[in-house]
Formats: C-alpha cells, structure tokens, sequence
DNA sequence: CAGGCAATAT
DNA sequence: GATATTGCCT
C-alpha cells in the first residue's frame, strides 16, 4: 500500500528536496517567485507525511520534530508569499502539543489510554509493523534510510534548530540516541539480541554500518541502549505490561554490560530468554493451526511459518513443547464440557476462512470479542490423535493457554 | 539433522 | 511455579 506511494515520495523529495534544506529551498523559491504552486504541494505532501507518522510519534519524535517544523515554516512562508488569503484551516495545531515528548523522554507521556486516539493508534502502528516485520529490527527498517538520510536529517535538523534556538528545548543532541533511548523502552518487537555468540569484536560504533549483519547491527543498537537506558521495564510479553499493545518488548537485561568478560564469556553464557510475546505467540498459534494442530506440527514448519527472523528452531520447540503440555491438560479435563464453555476463547479464528493472510493480525479487532460459533463438536473424531485444538485468545494481548474455567459466574450445563 | 522429552536454569 | 534453555536420546 504504502510502499508506492512512499516509494514515489522518496524519489520526488530525492530530486527535489532533500538535497537542500528547507531554508535553502525557500531561498530557490523566492528566487524563482512564480512558484507557490511547488510550495503548496509540498507543503501538502509534508502534511500528509505527517499525518502517515502520526502513528508512529512515539518512536519518531524526532520525525514529528522535523515535519512539525518544517510544515510551520512552509507555511508561514506559504502565506507570505502568496498571501492570498486561503482559507486552510489550521490543521497543524493538533499536532502542534509535540512539546512535551522533547521535555520528557525519560519516562512517561503515554499513558493515556484515549480509546480512540490511542487505538487507531496502535492499530496503525501494527500494521505497519507487520507489514515490514514482526520485531522490528529497527535495523532493518530503516536502516536503508539511515544510510542515505541520516545525514540528511542531521543537516536538517541542525538547520532547523538553530534556526528556532531560542525556543530552547533543542532536540536531543544525536537524534538517533533519542531513537534508540525510545526504542528500547517500548519498541513492539525488538529481536532480543543474544549476546556475542560468535563476534566480540563488534564496534559499537554508530548506525552507519553498511554491510554489517543484522545481528550486528541489532548488537551495536542494543548496547547502545543498556547504555543508555539505566532501566529497562522488565516487561516481557503479556506479564508487566498490560493493554497497549505497543510494548510488548523484550529488553535486554543488564547481562552485556557491566562485566561483559567480552572474549571469554562464550563458554556458559546461556541464551538470553526469548520473550514469546502476545503477538508472536499469536503467530505461533496461527501457524500451529495452519499446519494441522499442535500434534501434526514440527517445530521446524512452525518456524518457517512464522515468518520471524531470528527465531530458532529450538525456541518453536520449546515453545511448542509447553504448548503441548498446556493444551492437553486443559480440555481432557471434564469430560463433556462443551469447548466453548471452558475458556470462552477457544479459538473461533477464521482457521479456515482465511485464504491467504498468514500474518494478518487483525484479531486485535474489538469487534467480536467472544462469538462462540463452532463450539459443539459431536465426538472426538476418531482419525487423529489431538481434536480439540485449541487456539487461546491472543486478542489484544496476554495469552495464556490456561483458560479460566473457574470464571466467576455460574456455567452450568 | 530434526523431533520429542527430561533436566536444568531463571 | 511458570517459562525458557540445554542436553540427550531416537
């Protein structure tokens, strides 16, 4: 979807834009009065631009930064130059309160929970996520812009800070410090790096690397944050964190750094626990049914399924190990219980209605919270081994395969 | 090598 | 105690 248009945005701001800064393209501007039409559209795609980060101003602030000022300077040159009067209303003054996030990176700002703000929010966010990747590399995403646009902005930025100095609250110093810094607090899905399995010797260095590796560059990134970062909310997954489906992080423990024996550290180093997040284990879920259920399912075509990068064949085993346990506990229970009783959550994803979407995250939808429409299944059939596959909630967050039979209210036969 | 299970670690 | 990792066997 957004690719195209992205794609011809990038190459249009290429060739016309990012060369130059803001100031010096008004400068061409004024030179050439007799384009306003150029400013405006420009103006306009910066707005749009806006509103496309707009879900992402936690982890882009500084992003939001740039557009914000950017679009205000374009503007108020816009109605000098062509001061006739246009009657665009001041859509910029929603965006505007961006203040606070500069002041306050440290800790909190986002605890709003607007419903609906905060929602399409993340609903946005997710699937932009999911569309590029499950844990984000960050890396990844965008470090094909780093490379060609860090500097870029850098200049930018600097341009446009100094031009505002003295409206104070200059822009943390290394932007991508300020990146990484909200990263590692509530990134939807870092890759939880394990630490040096093979290379010591990785420079810690900026993000600039071109070829490094992925786990590298995660690496580098990483450090940067145990650096950075003095504490990191432990919250993994569906425990310490609840609603908000956007931090769902896995950080990384404190384990890199203090001692950090870099070169003789290899020998019992255990892996660093992968944290099954709602979402990736609602992947997991997704896969195991796709396959044939828990029993037919191999670890290995789990993992293929997934689509996760770095996720090992021996986390799906484990995972599915435990996944394993818990489902046959569970429904062998009572005997006749109906399926739909027991947790109220057995899964009525679209198992099979789904023809193509594997990723397709769209359960966080608050439409059907529980229609329990498949629900009675004569008997056990008698081809397979396991028949009630079970497929827990996975709605929002929080899964847990045990499903609360023990719910408050009476549930009798 | 990959899967399953058990022991072990956090 | 739950959950993840590692080891061992097949």
């Amino acid at each position: 979807m957004g690719s195209v248009a992205a794609e011809e945005l990038n190459l249009d701001l290429r060739s016309s834009f990012v060369p130059k800064t803001i100031t010096d393209f008004l400068r061409h501007l004024s030179a050439n009065n007799n384009h306003p039409a150029t400013l405006r559209d420009f103006l306009s795609r910066l707005e749009d631009e806006l509103r496309k980060i707009h879900a992402f101003k936690r982890e882009l602030p500084l992003s939001m930064l740039l557009l914000n000022d950017a679009i205000s300077v374009l503007k108020v040159e816009s109605q000098k130059c062509c001061r006739v009067a246009r009657d665009s209303p001041p859509v910029l003054e929603e965006f505007i309160p961006l203040k606070k996030e500069l002041g306050d990176q440290s800790e909190e700002e986002e605890e709003e929970n607007d419903d609906d703000k905060d929602d399409n929010e993340c609903r946005d966010k997710r699937n932009w996520m999911s569309s590029v990747q499950l844990w984000n590399n960050n890396t990844t995403t965008t470090t094909t812009n780093n490379n060609n646009n860090a500097s870029d902005r850098k200049q930018l930025l600097h341009k446009l800070q100094t031009k505002k100095s003295e409206e104070g609250q200059s822009v943390a110093e290394d932007p991508f410090q300020t990146c990484s810094n909200r990263n590692g607090g509530r990134r939807a899905f870092m890759p939880f790096s394990r630490y040096s399995s093979s290379s010591s010797s990785v420079p810690v260095t900026t993000v600039g690397l071109g070829a490094a590796s992925k786990e590298e560059k995660e690496e580098s990134v990483r450090n940067r944050l145990s650096l950075l970062t003095p504490s990191v909310k432990e919250g993994c997954g569906s425990r310490g964190s609840r609603s908000s489906s956007n931090r769902a992080v896995s950080s990384s423990p404190p384990t890199a750094q203090p001692g950090l024996r870099a070169t003789s550290l290899q020998q019992t180093a255990r892996k660093q626990r992968r944290c099954w997040s709602p979402e990736l284990h609602r992947r997991f879920v997704n896969a195991l049914q796709k396959l044939g259920g828990s029993q037919a399912a191999t670890p290995k075509q789990i993992r293929e399924l997934m689509q996760v990068d770095g996720l090992t064949n021996d986390e799906v085993k484990s995972h599915l190990q435990k996944y394993r346990l818990h489902t046959r506990r569970v429904p062998a229970a009572s005997s006749n219980q109906p399926v739909v009783v027991l947790g109220g959550l057995w899964m009525s994803q679209d198992q099979y209605n789904d023809s193509s979407k594997v990723s397709s995250s769209g359960s966080g939808s608050p439409q059907s919270p529980l229609h329990l429409a498949a629900g009675s299944r004569g008997g056990t059939s008698p081809t397979e081994g396991d028949s009630i596959e079970d497929d827990e909630d996975a709605r929002s967050e929080s899964y847990s395969w045990k499903s609360h039979m023990n719910k408050p209210g009476k549930v009798d036969v």
